[in-house]
DNA sequence: CCTAATATGCTCGTTGCGAGCATAAACTAA
DNA sequence: TTAGTTTATGCTCGCAACGAGCATATTAGG
């Protein structure tokens, strides 16, 4: 438009602030938020690091770190995240990796009209447990008290037959005319294919379709919080699992699924892991993460063909039987393979 | 801190703009951008939506379709996108997803400091290609125009032997101290990987990786916008692949991959089908994509087998041989299997 | 020395998939 | 009309990956 008269132009940045047809575009101007989930294992344990607050509206006492991100005095989003995560609670993060940008809003306002327009970008971290002691700020916690369904370490947990299949189904039927319109796939498929209903196989990965799916059903305490109306037919809701504050549960639901499905194609692990390791310790790492599907020989046969790891030529004893060889991840795999990671193939667990 | 004296607090967004040390939390201002990156097949050709405007420094003309996001008008970022998508082109789009989001400074400027402050999120869009006429601006334009490296249908592209491998291998003997102590894997070895040099196989989802590998070594138009000392160490510099403006290139190479991977384990290509088509067409769109690596029959039972496609009864005649059966996706293969896509396996093409 | 517990090595059968052979059903050029 | 060409489709063979179980090795503890 008044492209000629304005002299000698900037070059991209110009433009980049003008649609196609060169109209200027009025950016509103929102903040934005980096959310962590800082993952670990501790004793066979998966962990997040979360900060305990006060309670909200309906009791939820848990965040992630987060911290906003401020272009001036960061060049990246993750030089950002790192920045305030080491001040927040002592850690210097190793593995990081963009998992997703949130902006819906009203996810996380009662009052969606008055709430400030802030952008939150979900950032998973992997790192090795370490103790309290060197954390100045948070704890580490099960992930699986946030999602219970998730833990298949011990069989299919209780808590889906019991307190789930029962809702979920029940809220499939009253499937308003709104709902089926809404999407192709109804209520009673979805909820098939995310929990492994009447036969149908769990997929590990599905973490955030589930708790979205508990969400919309109104299964989900922050779904109270929202006001949605499928959360105040329910006379008594069963507790499924901790809530957090905002909606960082979904942003730690997204952390762990891509947590399960990176661990396959990726070493990953080994970012978890201490540096030497015994082969029964690292299965015990994966089953934590993945659930349990994997049978002892096989584990070693697949981790050893694959060239993942190499023996360091000590054993470890007071295993309480045949001492085991302590293994090292071997870096070199990286250079070797394209995609290198624990291949486990899909859980036959149909159950 | 002030926490007793404000009242009864608004729940849980207040403590949102907090640290967990309950420090209120400067937020700076930034704008939003959407980066859609909107991908078609036609005629055999992988196709990207661009809108040409007027050179930029380095002599880039082509950019994504973009706009912002202005949280009072859109409660979700996909509702943005598909609003100004409508808006600017006149596209309705079907699958969307999001990409990443970037907000490097200096990625898109000379001049870093005064870089306004905004932050892109791409997205991937999956469409059927519309005729020219259904377009109220930009044009399709294959994508391997920007990435020739990445279309082996004939084959190993040559550019890849001829431009490509020589100058990154020079790059790689002048490696840096600095460069050296930057990543653990060095300069010889990532280019190694990426390309597929020396008997190591492609892999075709590696976009991303080789498109910023070619920046780093200033072999990207784009580099030379930056002033990347790499960029001018060249003399001669051959031309690879047409640039885009702003960071656009690198926003279509992470669209690229994420199709080359989401294709395996989701039935996406039929986003980009008509709604009946040939094994045979189905088998070209794949290969469009990825790259062609799979044998006629074996296509067909692997597509047949997972249940993908039903016949509609009818032939398409008029091939040049035998009549085609026509097929149409199964939909219900959502209900039944938890990741189902064209599981085409990583290709052997070592060379 | 015997038993329990864990570590490690090996085999066997199934399955998925790459690759090729063979047949079916159209079109095309003499 | 007929032979040759082209594309579609069905089937089989062999290898490699993997799930599952058997067998052996090496410690600790009584």
């Amino acid at each position: 438009m008044n492209m000629e008269l304005s002299g000698r132009r900037k070059p991209s940045l110009e433009k980049f602030q003008r649609t196609p047809d060169n109209e200027p575009i009025e950016h509103s101007s929102v903040g934005i938020g980096l959310n962590a989930a800082i993952v670990a294992v501790a004793d066979n344990e998966p962990v997040a690091l979360v900060v305990r607050g006060e309670a909200d509206s309906i009791g939820a006492t848990d965040i992630l770190p987060f911290g906003p991100f401020n272009p001036r005095e960061h060049r990246t989003l993750e030089g950002g995240l790192r920045a305030w995560v080491h001040d927040q609670t002592g850690l210097d993060l190793g593995y990081a990796e963009q998992l997703y940008t949130f902006a819906d809003r009203g996810r996380h306002a009662e009052h969606a009209e008055a709430a400030p327009h802030v952008v939150s970008i979900g950032y998973l971290a992997l790192t090795q447990a370490v103790g309290h002691h060197g954390l100045t700020n948070g704890v580490w916690r099960s992930w699986y008290q946030y999602f219970p369904w998730e833990d298949w370490r011990r069989g299919r947990p209780e808590i889906i037959a019991r307190d789930i299949e029962p809702r979920l189904k029940s809220w499939a039927e009253k499937s308003s005319p709104q709902s089926v319109a809404q999407g192709p796939i109804a209520r009673a498929d979805r909820a098939r294919i995310c929990f492994g209903f009447d036969g149908m196989p769990w997929d590990e990965e599905k973490v955030l379709e589930r708790f979205e799916l508990l969400y919309e059903a109104g299964l989900a305490d922050e779904a109270a919080r929202e006001g949605r109306n499928a959360a105040r037919e329910w006379t008594e809701r069963p507790k499924l699992g901790l809530a957090m504050q905002s909606d960082h549960r979904r942003i730690l639901a997204t952390a762990i699924s891509r947590t399960r499905s990176k661990i396959k194609y990726r070493p990953v692990v080994f970012e978890l892991m201490p540096d030497e390791f015994t082969l029964y310790e690292l299965q015990k790492t994966v089953e934590a993460i993945l659930g349990p599907h994997l049978h002892k020989q096989n584990f070693r046969r697949l981790v050893e063909g694959a060239g993942l790891v190499e023996p360091t030529g000590d054993v470890k004893t007071r295993t309480g039987g045949r001492p085991a060889k302590l293994f090292r991840f071997r870096r070199e795999v990286l250079l070797e393979r394209p995609a290198p990671g624990v291949r486990v193939s899909a859980p036959p667990s149909r159950l």
